[in-house]
DNA sequence: CTGAAAGCGCTTACAG
DNA sequence: CTGAAAGCGCTTACAG
């Protein structure tokens, strides 16, 4: 006899059991093999009615839930996807990765999938080569892609399905994005219509895709107006705020009719640009923005503002990549639609 | 002979290999057995000095990852967290949560985990059930905390370590939190050593602990001051812009020298709203705020707020949990520190 | 319709 | 120091 005393007086409650029941515990308690188990909860294979009835009831009412990653390994499946999500560039940025997140989740969780998230900094692969090297996940999805993407290079070199959220020439990719080129086309368009030509262009990262295929958008819009390109008032890499004040500076002071900014944060530093100088929107100078993220809501006046469905992004993404895990052959490139929000300040 | 014609004339390139190679690959390769392997890579259990060099050597050249799901299985482990991070109330939330995610990850990581994400709406407990059912864990943080937390009730049922930034009542429950309360009653106490006592306190969501804790430090300042503590300046539940504009008129009709906010959301309305009415800060009404996010960085003048270390928390909550799983009995309630940034906005 | 057995890719007493 | 064998909790040909 030890030293410990008596047994702990309150045992275990129900429900709060050491020992997860498996398979094995079902089948013994039922008189039946493990097979018949396996079967009467996954519904392949044949069974009697009745017996699987009787192996249900008893699961039910024991509760017992399978073990997915035990069945994974017998299937050689994780039912994990990687999510790597960049670290931001930016606070405006962070709700459309939340939404995305929030969708890819939805059409996870609706498989049985999870989702194993990992942060990394642009150009840094540390963290996919882990997860990848560990063998934890079905296929991985980027949240966002880069010219020189090489998160996406090294999935291509790959047999591991992936799916990118914005567009890329890595390859083997399955692609999801918006549509930043014609959605850019047309806010730009919308604005030349209205015989305003000096129209400045402010945008963040040059090496993020997105903000190459919205420089797209501006010039087509140009050209098809049968206008030039004003290259020189395009004004990338701009997410420095003393780097952007400075240009602003040089912008207003050569005479602008409107800056169309490539996100929320990068407009709400102009629009207090403006104010600072006293510069009235939209009677002087109009204002327009991508994102229609919180951000802004409450300027007055209101901001014209492209607005993506991020939740619907993630969504699709998601299902894309199930399709090609589950051996179908996706669509490779998905373009989804993107939705002009006028305000006052482009009246 | 099938008529599908010669083999594809480009093999699988190297590292292509659409087999992954296993333990056993290795053992048969090298002429020992499965179980030398293992030693070799674990480093547990007595193996020859020449032996380990052999077949770590092997494994390297021949780029063997061993499979962390298979070693789990063994070992009933999952090398995997939960991590429940709620839908935003807002977006200066999100700045705090992806710091507190990189902090765990950064942990996590070295310790072979990965990070199993999931988003809910507060009060949901969906998907935490769908991960604990799934066995799909070792353990869980959740990343903020409710005064009625139906999360970390269901996991004080459970034998799952947790743990929960933020503060909570839930039994079995690990604790990381910022010392809200005193930053706040020292923010408070300064306000009021300036012999300020019109001090206004606006806040978010009642049902978030973090709320209840500033709100306290609120009222103890005062009452260290020997002054009376004014409920009827404390305004709660402020998230939707046209209840808190309503709120404003009101405070500002009845006179008031300082609005504290509790985040930087709500300070930046108040901000706007004190444009709007020609109100000069800190001239006439003085402003501070909880977070010391991005999205005042602009602001002029500069907001005095108080600053708390979101990488911090992450890391220290996934050491705790860290600990926890490995049979350590951790602190269990941890308060860290934060810092009072002061800026012109009080002066 | 049902089951025994092998297998998924590891670990770990146990024996030598 | 090393290995055969059992086990982690499932699935799935194969045979009956």
């Amino acid at each position: 006899m030890t030293c410990c005393g008596p047994d702990s007086p309150s045992r275990p409650r129900e429900g709060r059991v050491l020992k997860n029941i498996t398979i094995a515990d079902v089948a013994e308690a039922l008189g039946v093999s493990k097979t018949t188990v396996s079967r009467a909860i996954s519904g392949k294979g044949r069974i009697g009615k009745e017996t699987r009835e009787r192996v249900l009831a008893y699961i039910e009412e024991n509760n017992y839930k399978p073990s997915i990653i035990a069945k994974g390994l017998a299937q050689s499946k994780t039912y994990n996807i990687g999510v790597m999500m960049p670290t931001e560039y930016h606070i405006a940025d962070l709700p459309f990765f939340q939404s995305c997140l929030f969708g890819i989740q939805e059409v996870a969780a609706g498989e049985n999938y999870d989702i194993l998230l990992s942060i990394s900094p642009p150009g840094d692969t540390e963290q996919l080569k882990r997860i990848l090297s560990n063998r934890k996940v079905d296929g991985v999805i980027l949240m966002r892609t880069f010219v020189k993407d090489l998160q996406a290079e090294l999935l291509g070199e790959t047999e591991i399905p992936f799916v990118t959220i914005g567009t890329t020439d890595a390859q083997g990719a399955l692609q999801v994005d918006s549509d930043h080129k014609n959605a850019c086309r047309e806010l730009t368009a919308y604005l030349l219509n209205k015989n305003l030509r000096k129209l400045v262009l402010v945008g963040g990262d040059k090496r993020h895709v997105v903000t190459q295929k919205r420089l797209q958008g501006y010039r087509e819009a140009f050209l098809e107006c049968g206008l030039p390109v004003p290259d020189n008032l395009v004004f990338l890499n701009m997410e420095q705020p003393d780097v952007l004040e400075q240009k602003l500076e040089q912008i207003l002071a050569q005479g602008v009719e409107v800056i169309l900014c490539m996100d929320d944060m990068l407009c709400g530093r102009v629009l207090k640009k403006l104010r600072t100088k006293k510069i009235p929107v939209p009677q002087q100078v109009k204002v327009a923005s991508f994102y229609h993220s919180t951000i802004l809501e409450q300027n007055v006046p209101s901001v014209t503002s492209l607005s993506f469905d991020g939740k619907e992004l993630g969504q699709t993404a998601c299902r894309r990549l199930m399709e090609q895990i589950e051996g179908k052959t996706p669509e490779r490139v998905t373009i989804l639609g993107y939705e002009l929000v006028l305000g006052d300040s482009t009246e």
